[in-house]
DNA sequence: ATGGCAAAACGTTTTTGA
């Protein structure tokens, strides 16, 4: 069982690609983020014509996350309960006897910034209703874009970043509360390259350079992180013309 | 001179992302 997750930075322009993708790594979940479509706009046949179930939430212009399945979704919930917003960030399914949860973390714009404090707060809301998951769901997979790079080696160049949102202490602090629940980053389960990324920024060559940062992450609980046996990035479809400006993350579930 | 892309929206520019 293979399960993976992609910010696309738009479905309406990425659709392509994400069919693409799938055709050649024909996973059995994909979670997706920034689809900034309505619910109305999702182009949910063409997705099930290739041969997956989805479920969706989304709005105008932002945000946005589905659920990408082989297997049938049952139970799916909408946003976080314990925290009232807007902004449609947060999608969880059961899917093959696993709680999958698909999240898109706020980006925070910058320290300094209301949209930090805001994401702070999300992250707090987000961590209390994960433990109670947890309880409920043994079989718990977090996936997602948690614009959060978890240690210095998972940034290219962690001088001209330190302190920076993304990579902030607080930041930091509020991503290690998840894995005190006992969610484990399951790339960090392997043995991997040096300046492995997830994302690299459109200019100045980020990606060509790979200055980039491991913000996608899979965070699995204690049961299905002993079932875990790879977790790789896949930067192929980043050098595809008009890429996403994120890379798939993928997960073998034995 | 905080630039350098990319996407979306009541667009001949602004906001947001990371």
């Amino acid at each position: 069982m293979k399960i993976a997750t992609w910010n696309v930075n738009s479905l309406n322009v990425r659709l392509p690609h994400v069919l693409k993708w799938l055709e050649a790594n024909p996973v059995d979940v994909l979670c997706v983020q920034e689809t900034k479509l309505t619910d109305d706009k999702f182009p949910a046949a063409a997705i099930e014509a290739a041969g997956y179930q989805v479920a969706y939430t989304g709005q105008k212009t932002y945000n946005g996350v589905a659920i990408l399945s082989r297997l049938p979704i049952t139970d799916v919930v909408k946003n976080n309960p314990r925290y009232e917003d807007a902004q449609q960030r947060i999608l969880a399914a059961t899917i093959d006897g696993m709680r999958i949860v698909c999240a898109y973390v706020p980006n925070g714009q910058s320290v300094d910034s209301e949209k930090y404090g805001y994401k702070l707060g999300w992250l707090a809301a987000f961590r209390d209703w994960l433990d109670e998951q947890a309880q409920q769901y043994p079989q718990l997979a977090v996936l997602g874009d948690y614009n959060i790079a978890p240690e210095d080696r998972d940034v290219h160049d962690p001088v001209a970043w330190a302190g920076q949102v993304l990579v902030s202490d607080q930041e930091r602090a509020a991503l290690l509360r998840l894995n005190e629940l006992g969610l484990k980053d399951a790339f960090r389960l392997f043995e991997q390259a040096d300046k492995s990324f997830s994302w690299w920024d459109y200019r100045q060559l980020g990606f060509r350079l790979n200055k980039g940062l491991r913000i996608d992450h899979i965070l699995l609980s204690p049961a299905l992180a002993a079932r875990c046996s790879a977790c790789v990035i896949d930067r192929e479809p980043r050098k595809w013309e008009q890429p996403s400006d994120h890379a798939p993350v993928i997960a073998t579930i034995d």
